[in-house]
DNA sequence: CCAATTTTGTTCTCACGTTCACAAACTCCT
DNA sequence: AGGAGTTTGTGAACGTGAGAACAAAATTGG
């Protein structure tokens, strides 16, 4: 029903309202809104037009009341248990992350197959042995699943994780995830995001070989 | 000249390329290549021909020598130093991460504005107070700086990276940056690809209002 | 050397996403 | 009440990307 691309706007927007709500603004126009999330005043009308004309014309939308219509549209009104698979480096940021917690995602377990680490306590949660899955998400509703673990363990967690009930998996791993239909994954992929910085920075200095040049000739222009 | 969408997927056929080369594959067919990076075939045909004819019809393409010529299309086969902003949580994981180096990326700085953090030695580099990017940026002609401070904080040294000729960057911190025309800003969201899945979580559930549901009557598909 | 087979590189078509432009709808002021 | 001024919601034009289909080019086998 909502485009894709849409749905991964949405929360810029709620973001944005959040941002707009704390400095104690009511209402806002498209354009106020717009310019807050960084995205053209057009695109955001035909955006939010997709959840239903919650408007007014000649006034501009209602902060609160924008806010928890999108907050519901996205599902983020509700609580939504997670388990963290890997709790290494990166795990242990994630799991002291307090913007989880902040937006309606609560971490209910961390997972690691290293012996070491069991029964270790990681931002107020003890680290528990990867074979509990099972029951954690049994115990606790889990549809939602974050695996750090390295790349080669990666897909053999995944299977477990769809194995055990889990249908949406955010993946840290740089590795292809397979998953059986009706399973979501998204990729969150540093090394992928430098690549593609480098690759235009390559461009702006003229695609010269030795160095990183520091003079950048915007060649090409492309600001986010 | 390059579309974008393309740009974003070559880093995945790089990878998909060292994993083929790891295992003592020489050759590979499109069909073969798409399929270890999760694509359509058609569409990594696509993408390859903008880069040029490095295949061999009726043959396929010899992993080593696609491998380099993605790898120095993308500019991965000069070395990019990098500076990171920002020693709490998160940057001590991106300071430990071992896929920055083998990627063609060096962490040359790491910078902090809180004093208790200075001359820290984190993954074997000194930690520095951020008034020192000036001098890093000109020393190492630093072109990446990565964000992983508050987002409160995250516009302000966007805007200094920048005044220090940082032409690139990747924010970590949940905040809009705004910046001149040919810089560059990339961000990595971890709530946003959360709420992402729990929307479709939701749909999946058939739009239940309470608690996570379990049973995922597969409505809409969309496995990646 | 030539035909059969394989696999690339490219063309064409369709779907999706972005942006412009404007009528509809609301407020405010006289 | 009515007109002027705003701002939304959306139809239409445009651009980009995905995928099917196929001709071109290489190898292999006779
Ligand atoms: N550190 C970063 O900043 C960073 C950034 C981007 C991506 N990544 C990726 O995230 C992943 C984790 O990175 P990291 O630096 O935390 O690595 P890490 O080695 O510090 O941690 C990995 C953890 O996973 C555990 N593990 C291994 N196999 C497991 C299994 N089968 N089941 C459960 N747990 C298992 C290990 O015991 C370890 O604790 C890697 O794939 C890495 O490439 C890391
Ligand atoms: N921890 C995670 O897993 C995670 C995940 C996604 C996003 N993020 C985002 O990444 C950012 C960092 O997260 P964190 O958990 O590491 O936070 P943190 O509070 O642990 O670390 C922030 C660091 O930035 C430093 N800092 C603050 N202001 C600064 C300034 N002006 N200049 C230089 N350094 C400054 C602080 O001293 C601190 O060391 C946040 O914006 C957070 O929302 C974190």
């Amino acid at each position: 029903m909502i485009p894709e691309a849409t749905v991964a706007r949405l929360p810029v927007y709620l973001r944005a309202l959040t941002a707009l709500a704390d400095n104690g603004i009511r209402t806002c126009s498209s354009e106020d809104l717009a310019s807050a999330a960084g995205v053209n005043s057009a695109k955001l009308r035909k955006d939010l037009s997709y959840l239903g004309s919650y408007g007014t014309r000649g006034v501009g939308y209602d902060v609160d009341y924008l806010r928890y219509q999108i907050a519901r549209e996205i599902g983020v009104t509700q609580d939504w248990p997670v388990v963290i698979v890997g709790i290494g480096n990166l795990g242990h940021a994630l799991a002291n992350y307090s913007g989880f917690r902040s937006r309606g995602f609560r971490v209910v377990a961390l997972l690691d197959a290293d012996p070491a680490l069991i029964g270790q306590t990681v931002a107020g949660v003890e680290v528990q042995p990867f074979d509990d899955l099972e029951e954690i998400v049994r115990t606790h509703d889990v549809a939602i699943g974050v695996i750090a673990t390295p790349a080669f363990a990666a897909q053999d967690v995944a299977d477990r994780m769809v194995a055990m009930g889990i249908t949406s998996i955010l993946n840290f791993a740089p590795a292809v995830l397979t998953v059986p239909e009706g399973v979501d994954v998204r990729k969150v992929d540093l090394s992928i995001e430098l690549q593609i910085l480098a690759y235009h920075e390559q461009r702006k200095a003229g695609g010269a070989t030795q160095g990183a040049a520091a003079a950048a000739a915007a060649t090409d222009g492309g600001a986010a």
